[in-house]
DNA sequence: TGTACATCAGTGAACGCGCGTTCACTGATGTAC
DNA sequence: TGTACATCAGTGAACGCGCGTTCACTGATGTAC
């Protein structure tokens, strides 16, 4: 759909671009895919949105704001990835908290990098703000969908964990080839993933 | 153990520091804990090991070799972390499987720097045989603490896959810091465990 | 035990590279009147 | 509608930095005899 959005774009006269931040963050988007994040650099992008390597300045904190934006742009992505997937087949509780999980892996294996990137951050930033702000909505959407299985009087956080926790290993592992170049069938995840919360806990 | 190791050792004369190989592998793992995979430089390695920028080309191919046998002895720490932790308490083998699996979760916690770097590679790299040399060891020990549990006739990697994804999830999440800053209790993920492979499958 | 010599490990200077950042500039845009 | 002017976004040259790598070198080690 984000298809035909022009790329390049030298059409219009030399200054003032127009929509530079929006072409530097899918540029950097771009480069993310091609070489992972150490290709990601404020002369790249520029070079690659068509630019001198000076303009990001006006537009970006420094190499950090630029990954930021970046990173939001992927938190975004994310989120949709998670909610189309989820928004197929009969809505019943469990069949959502599956489908967010499988857009979970299809964002991870559509956009691999994109998704390493946002999982790059530590909390230790002073970014942090920034991206607690874009990520949270991602988070959200997991969260709603584990809720209808946490037991009356229980801490949310415990199905959460084991959700999050068993879905992001898969994709993380799945990510790093750590299941060999073969086969990586979804089934034993997402068969765990209906037990939990299934019975009220021994 | 290792502690006494002796740093630095300008003592002996200029020439022929005669442990410079596992000299350099250290500083780089100091390195590594103090400011992550990006620090991981030959001129930084050489530098806290006290020797001249050049000296490192003796003992490996380039930096990407140098990043090999860092992750070579990752590896070696990791599997022992694991080991260490699953000796201790009654050996039964729903037991030895949750202590390999709290020694994953130490090792992660102890040195997170290392734990990245382990887990940074991608199956693409030439690197591969080297780095499947090293890291063969560590995954079989958990490969076997899971084999008590592969129902008869079935392919041990559907067990192996739960629990090594949910194991690493949980400790990436904890790493990047994204339970929050306040607790990060092990038991949703340690119960869980307790129940992969329980039942004959339904 | 002593001498000659090959080998090897570390030195220090030099190279080119890509990077982030700064800076004076310039041309396009938008606004006041 | 036209003119003057402030503002803003992008340019291109320049800077210093850390990096990997190369290279002639040199001093220590180990071996042959």
């Amino acid at each position: 759909m984000h298809s035909g959005e022009m790329t390049k774009q030298k059409d219009k006269s030399k200054h003032h671009h127009g929509n530079l931040r929006e072409a530097l963050v899918e540029a950097g988007v771009e480069l993310l895919t091609e070489g992972g994040i150490p290709a990601l650099t404020l002369r790249k992008c520029a070079a690659k949105a068509g630019v001198s390597h000076a303009a990001p300045a006006h537009h970006f904190d420094g190499v950090e704001g630029l990954r930021a934006a970046i990173a939001g742009e992927g938190f975004r992505r994310f989120r949709l990835a998670m909610l189309n997937a989820a928004d197929k087949g009969p809505q019943t509780p469990r069949n959502r908290l599956k489908g967010i999980c499988r857009g979970y892996l299809d964002f991870a294996r559509q956009e691999p990098a994109l998704f390493d990137l946002i999982f790059s951050f530590r909390a230790n930033s002073k970014l942090i703000g920034d991206l607690a702000t874009s990520s949270a909505p991602s988070y959200q959407v997991l969260r709603d969908a584990c809720a209808p299985f946490v037991p009356e009087g229980t801490d949310p956080v415990v199905i959460e964990t084991q959700v999050w926790s068993l879905i992001h290993g898969y994709a993380q592992l799945i990510l790093t080839g750590r299941f060999g170049a073969g086969s990586t069938p979804d089934e034993p995840v997402l068969a765990l993933l209906d037990q939990i919360g299934a019975r009220p806990a021994p």
